[in-house]
DNA sequence: TGAACCTGGATGATGTGTCAACTATTCCCG
DNA sequence: CGGGAATAGTTGACACATCATCCAGGTTCA
């Protein structure tokens, strides 16, 4: 309907395809509804957002439980000034420490406290429920095998070359490395 | 690895299987990547954000132009206050206007401005653009089609029974029928 | 009629994300 | 060594989302 709302835009518009109007309309609200739904379930069954609970996973994922803030930001893809106020809100609530970086007098160290530990641990189990609630018990193997590898092709398109050095965010060193950081704790 | 770090959690949690694993953080990079993308691509090069965008779609969906705040609320899955909130920034920079609902007194219409038109009609092939490049020139029909599906799964468990009382945002009269919506004009 | 209740919508506080400066250190190279 | 560039991180302003609360206009029913 929207191209027949506007006949006058170039005629070189690529619309989409209904199909792919279908695909991409599902897509868009499925996950948006996921989002919130996670979000939600997060901050009601544990008290911390699906953010604090991503810079948590960083941080557990390390042994010494502390990470530069940089690599925070590179590993969670975020801008880093993202990075520096939220860790600043979780400072706040107790959940993470700042500390100076010896070697390094720009740097400093996010520092998992014991409050954020038991923040974390507690919120865990029940986020993997809810994953396999919503997501994983309704998909066949090989719709799983899907969505990893569409998820992948994307991210990947959006990760090298021209879109990623129009979003310049916190440039990885090297920009294929990103794809990389895998085998690490998961997000669920 | 997060299995390991919390092996105190109750024995009944079920972590991800590793191929599920693998899915899931490559769909919640992907997400939050394709997400910061189109953003950023929709205000840079057209001056409104995808929310904007939603809300004009809605608007230039109905023949007469305006839709009463609530409906608005449904059709895009957001919170009564979202919408109220936005319409005003909105209507701030001209965008959309409100009016009165003559019928029902509590009522007010939220109306697409000429303004707001052109702004639509600018955003919108390089919407659809991006969404080509960054999705479906990547995938198989096949992969569309699963995206479709999978994502349709999702967002119906998401909207019906448990989860959706878990919500109740703006209740959908029939919670059955938010899906029912399809058919009009793509996001893009 | 009027009291209890429901509905459509607005509002303010608070937490969060983004962008554009800004500061302080370190690096590089003459 | 010294000065410019790069790097690590912070800060403030603003847009946005959520929550709880409020309020005015309808509905129901005695």
């Amino acid at each position: 309907m929207m191209c027949q709302l506007f006949p006058y835009a170039e005629a070189v518009t690529r619309w989409l395809e209904p199909e792919q109007q279908r695909a991409w309309r599902a897509y868009v609200r499925m996950q948006g509804e996921l989002n919130a739904h996670l979000s939600r379930q997060m901050s009601v069954d544990s008290d911390i957002s699906m953010a604090d609970f991503a810079v948590l996973v960083q941080l557990t994922d390390t042994r010494d439980e502390r990470v530069r803030v940089l690599e925070l930001a590179r590993s969670l893809h975020w801008e880093k000034s993202r990075i520096s106020h939220h860790v600043a809100r979780m400072e706040k609530r107790g959940l993470v420490r700042r500390e100076n970086c010896s070697s390094d007098g720009r740097g400093s160290f996010v520092v998992l406290t014991d409050q954020g530990r038991s923040a974390i641990e507690e919120a865990a189990p029940a986020h993997a429920e809810t994953v396999h609630k919503l997501v994983f018990d309704l998909l066949t193997e090989a719709e799983v095998e899907a969505l990893g590898s569409i998820s992948e092709k994307i991210f990947t398109r959006l990760t090298t070359g021209e879109c990623a050095a129009v979003v310049a965010r916190c440039d990885a060193d090297d920009p294929m490395e990103v794809v990389s950081q895998e085998g690490g704790c998961p997000e669920a």
